[in-house]
DNA sequence: TTGTGTAATTGTACAAATGACACTATCTAT
DNA sequence: ATAGATAGTGTCATTTGTACAATTACACAA
């Protein structure tokens, strides 16, 4: 037996992923005492033997019936004390962000209403989740000018106006369609194949992949202001 | 009482300081098994009801004597999983960078022999202390390019070369005189006094000092890669 | 077949930042 | 007065950033 006590342990997850032209948050609506009925990121405890990462991997099967595959980016993003505000006393919630793609979320045991909302219309939240959402929308803001990181929120083929789209959505203010295309193209980090996506009646766009999934450090930034 | 049994909470301290034109990082030798007698970031527990700043500023106080006044900047750097490799089973490490000024460490109660070492030729070190490192390296790196965190490790006024000197310390990379001085000064984050500072047989040095004291993102990259 | 609507695709010209490069100025000590 | 040492400064070529509009290729309807 240790001489010390520990704080308790928690992890918290902000899953993102595209939809409608906009990047959304998954939330839960809380179940139980404190911050009952109120809309919160998913989250529980991390229990002995568990590391982080597997804690928030059971953590949002269980809460948000979200599998680990889905997530095709996963990123620890900061640790925060939870001491005011937080009616179970002083704990340390270690957060992690996951980044995917066409995740429906299912009813979990312990869990209602898990839904993803867009970032910028958010309901009021529990605890400090606000500022946690706040905090890894900026970090994604700047990964996304020096990684690849927006690949885990697009198909594998995917056309120029949507990767467009989703950096759009992303910075949260339009982007040139030439300057972007020009940009992109010449970091090297995507090619484009031979084929088309017909959409419409209107010419088909071509379609791209990346080269390769793994993050890499992109060379020069994206970011045109 | 909690249903879950959490993980041991620890904190670990990468404090770092400029010294004979290197950076230094601050190593302890373990009092303790287990790696007893090798060198390792100070660290500790963290117990129930103490931020993890407070933790960290505390184990630096009892094992290395160095008072949180001392410490100009201090920033979280990422929560490690301890699992293999430390024999105490799993553990959860929250990592804190300091950077000062002069710190000159004092021998405490629990550990021996806290010295800096300049971290291009450090020893072996315990756990995974070295990569800890690494990490806090990069990440100093990458945050002298767009903000001003080099004042926390320079004295108030400081001459031009001091500051490239400061840089070239944390890229481990010559830069252009020239162009370094062109480049900060048209950044406005650094503004001259009518002091010189003389040094020698020659020409004295402007000193300058920070416009402001506080963090803050520069609108451009210092790097002239 | 033709025309219309819709989104995809492409290039240029100017401004700004980057990066390579070498000499002069000012002080101290002898 | 001179030598030695570090401080301080400018130009030019290249690359990058940014504003801006016309043409292409398809589907569908008339």
């Amino acid at each position: 037996m240790s001489a010390y006590q520990s704080p308790i342990l928690m992890v918290d997850s902000v899953v993102m992923q595209l939809a409608n032209d906009a990047l959304q948050v998954l939330l839960i609506r809380r179940a139980n005492e404190p911050f009952q009925g109120m809309y919160a990121l998913p989250g529980g405890y991390i229990v002995a033997g568990e590391t982080t990462m597997a804690s928030h991997e059971r953590i949002l099967r269980s809460k948000a019936g979200i599998e680990k595959q889905l997530l095709r980016l996963v990123e620890q993003l900061y640790t925060f004390d939870t001491v005011a505000g937080d009616p179970r006393g002083h704990g340390v919630s270690v957060t992690y962000m996951g980044l995917g793609l066409e995740i429906i979320p299912t009813l979990g045991n312990e869990t209602q209403h898990p839904e993803f909302f867009a970032i910028n219309t958010l309901p009021q939240l529990a605890y400090d989740h606000a500022e946690i959402i706040a905090y890894a929308h900026e970090r994604l803001k700047s990964k996304v000018n020096y990684t690849n990181a927006v690949h885990a929120l697009l198909p594998i083929y995917f056309t120029l106006t949507q990767l467009q789209s989703a950096y759009e959505a992303i910075l949260c203010r339009p982007l040139d369609k030439r300057n972007f295309r020009k940009k992109f193209l010449s970091l090297d980090l995507i090619h484009e194949t031979n084929e088309y996506q017909r959409d419409g009646a209107h010419r088909p766009a071509r379609l791209f992949c990346f080269n390769a999934a793994r993050l890499e450090r992109s060379p020069r930034s994206f970011d045109e202001r």
